[in-house]
DNA sequence: TTGTAAAGTGAGCTATTGCTCATGTTATAC
DNA sequence: GTATAACATGAGCAATAGCTCACTTTACAA
């Protein structure tokens, strides 16, 4: 536990062969596993190296410290997301409100169930790393497609302070399917949870009735 | 860094005279001084104690381990914040929905100011402590009031599956007011936030439209 | 007074962990 | 073949923090 105050934060060597490629991959996949397999306790430096078949000496030769191992691999993760949300940008443009909306929620849920374990411990049990410098970034790009999505459609939105309402859905979202994930895994394969949410988000956006569907949609698949 | 893994969790020692219960005092009073000011990489037992003008081994009597005087800490805030939404109870039964709903919201804002340092440590560093015993009583308490509220009133509500009307709304309050605290300290002290989001999920409960407010409360003293 | 238990002390043991560095091995350049 | 740089190794250092325990002091009861 000698640096964790002083981060020496060299950028440290970019592999250039394949070898070395090779190594930083089996590191970061030797990271992944034993925050999944043993938790952030067991998360050691020296024994991700182990885990991924190298020895610690090389772990620093590419990673300036701890920190730097977690917050690429949380970044890896993130990029991971990012890309499930992607193909969302036409159907924006083209599906009605509540349809943009409920597939908004649904990728959201499919972005917790790449690597469901891996996104717990992160969100769970991982110290916040004071902002990460690429975090900010990824909140908001996030925040501003959907501040689009909805100045496109000014027209059917009754709210005021657009900023306000991108804000609170966002957040709406993230934290409701964050945490039924594990307390409401059921709700959440059925559709009934999303089903809701849309529901209340499209009558908080266009401040209409929104008529509850009588029929709840069975589990699909 | 010993016995992290092996738990004595021995129940050690009850303070009985008054001194000793000043000690506990001062050592539960300290542990949030210092976390509040230098972070959880601070929060050593040596450090507490020595905060707490008391020696480690003091600590030692009274908490088995460095986990049972963070729970105890933990405790104590939410036990705070509960004190603050007992008032609720007969509001409850008098008020309209979009009042119970605005003063909820109100309330749980201010139970996030009653030490607002503290809960920010408490929430974004200090890692889960798996599911603290009293954790889970905390929550179902507050579901089952949420819960009740919306039974006594289910002439005025639409939604078919109450539990889930229940589990959204107390995640969606909490969530969005939480992050609020820090990232839009202006709506939530004008009253904005609230009033979008009362909108929002009586919205939801009654099934009906509700009018947007064009005159956007000024912010209270 | 005096015996006993509660309360308090703090030096230091034990274990862990982040990280270094002297040394060895493999690949590329000429 | 040889020089040079990239890559890899792993024993072990330095620092630290959780916790113990032998011992002292204080409170209270008889």
């Amino acid at each position: 536990m000698a640096a964790r105050k002083k981060p020496p934060a060299n950028p440290r060597k970019l592999p250039e062969q394949d070898r070395s490629r090779a190594t930083v991959e089996a590191i970061v996949d030797a990271a992944a596993r034993v925050l999944v397999k043993h938790g952030y306790d067991a998360f050691t430096t020296n024994r991700v190296a182990e885990k991924a078949g190298v020895s610690v000496g090389s772990l620093y030769q590419y990673f300036p410290n701890k920190d730097a191992l977690l917050s690429e691999l949380m970044r890896r993760h993130v990029e991971e997301i990012e890309r499930g949300v992607e193909g969302m940008a036409e159907l924006a443009r083209t599906a009605p409100l509540a349809e943009v909306i409920r597939v908004g929620i649904e990728q959201n849920a499919q972005a917790h169930f790449i690597d469901p374990a891996l996104h717990r411990v992160l969100s769970e049990q991982v110290p916040r790393l004071g902002q990460l410098d690429w975090m900010t970034g990824f909140t908001a790009r996030m925040d501003a497609r959907v501040r689009e999505m909805l100045e496109a459609r000014r027209a059917e939105i009754v709210v005021q302070d657009i900023d306000l309402a991108v804000y609170i859905i966002t957040r709406t979202v993230e934290a409701v399917v964050h945490n039924a994930v594990c307390e409401r895994p059921k709700d959440l394969a059925s559709g009934a949870l999303a089903e809701e949410v849309t529901r209340m988000l499209v009558g908080f956006l266009t401040g209409k009735a929104v008529p509850v569907k009588k029929t709840l949609r069975a589990a699909a698949e």
